[in-house]
DNA sequence: CCCTTTTTCGTCATGATGACGATAAGCTTC
DNA sequence: GAAGCTTATCGTCATCATGACGAAAAAGGG
């Protein structure tokens, strides 16, 4: 293999959360150059010993204290334009993770600080913007074909807060009663629990927690404005 | 970047093409160690100074002859399991890509022979019988939001042509009538030429151009058996 | 007790879809 | 040239999903 150009090989992370009707994303405040003092995504180099999706897992971990099957984790793209790390030849491999909303983050090793930051996003290291970017662009199409709002939502949840994270990730206002029809009209979707939780004002709502679903048949299309 | 492992990166292809009612994917005979002998997708090490994409397109220019912007190419995931290439730690950026049915492909340099192989395929190098399955399945689901069963035309074809990709794709019968309905109705899917095409038998049908929509909406489910 | 809020269930018109009849326009065969 | 075959194209109809919206249920606050 010495024959052949030498990469570095980096997982990096969307790790995105709704909260207080704001898309947020997990972001690490650089302690190292380049781009010292510069906003990033999470990530870190992958190890000699290590699969691409154990990697991202583990810096997930390492940033969130994640350890429970909680939230979605998949592979989002890979990036690899020349110039793109200063430091030489790096390929990113990155991953979205949606995440219900969790305490504050742990800062890593090499990072200053560690935020959930609202969208947009001002400015950040690297070609993290597009690399953000193209993982909220995803998770706003998938929210569409398959039940992965849940991942947003704790493990039980009521038809509201789901519809949050929609009204969120979308940026669009939702008819209740027809999500309400539609969300319990799809099989595998959600599934109640039985119980009911008083909310803030008005009716109790029922809990429900995700049903075993992978797609949604037939999908929940966003609204054309 | 020395104290980082070092990893070789390639770029893998999976060229998918639809032809007499199968779905065909170019696959090259190993010429070198390690496989050597056994078919694999086409695919080599991304140079230097070489982007991502701009590798993937060089293989499928240097397998294929392609040079004019037909069909198309998209990144597909990357793979990188400890073990999975018995040279060393070698990290795959595989792309999709769909193509109009071509003459006999090109032996790269370090292949025996290349070849149109007909789906299912018995036994591939590496992990590239995984890699095809997630193109393949890739290739599926796209063709249900976005235009891009167009990529398997040539510039011109007929709503016939176009059925029997979606047929071969999915591996199901669709109506002619119901499917003729769908594709003219849907806004930018596909535009008249003008001009019409005798067929082998019956009427002649028009013929079309892929038209400028990225997305159909609403979508083109597949038949749910 | 009345008002507000949210949940949950219905109603109705509209649009998309599956099943399928009917016509159009070419060819081959007699 | 007429009959017959094949495919393309247009229509019809019932059914299902959806958007817009009314209304009852179930809580708390004045």
């Amino acid at each position: 293999m010495a024959d052949y150009p030498a990469f570095s090989v980096t997982a990096d992370l969307v790790v995105l959360t709704v909260q207080d009707n704001e898309m947020r994303v997990l972001l690490v405040r650089r302690g190292i150059e380049p781009y010292r003092g510069q906003w990033a995504l999470p990530g870190g180099f992958v190890l000699p010993d290590e699969d691409l999706d154990a990697a991202a897992a583990r810096e997930l971990r390492e940033e969130t204290g994640l350890t429970a099957p909680v939230g979605h984790l998949e592979q989002l793209a890979s990036y690899g334009a020349p110039g793109r790390d200063p430091r030489g030849r790096v390929v990113t491999v990155a991953y979205l993770a949606l995440l219900p909303h969790l305490p504050a983050p742990v800062a890593g090793s090499d990072a200053e600080g560690a935020a959930w930051t609202a969208l947009p996003v001002a400015e950040l290291a690297f070609d993290h913007a597009r690399i953000l970017a193209d993982g909220v662009e995803r998770a706003r199409a998938k929210l569409e074909y398959s039940p992965l709002a849940t991942a947003f939502c704790p493990p039980e949840f009521t038809i509201s807060e789901l519809r949050e994270v929609y009204e969120t990730v979308w940026g669009a206002r939702l008819d209740p009663r027809n999500f309400h029809r539609k969300v319990t009209g799809t099989p595998g979707f959600i599934e109640p629990v039985g119980r009911s939780i008083a909310a803030e004002r008005g009716r109790p709502a029922q809990l429900f927690r995700r049903g075993p679903a992978r797609l949604l048949h037939p999908p929940m299309l966003r609204p054309t404005p």
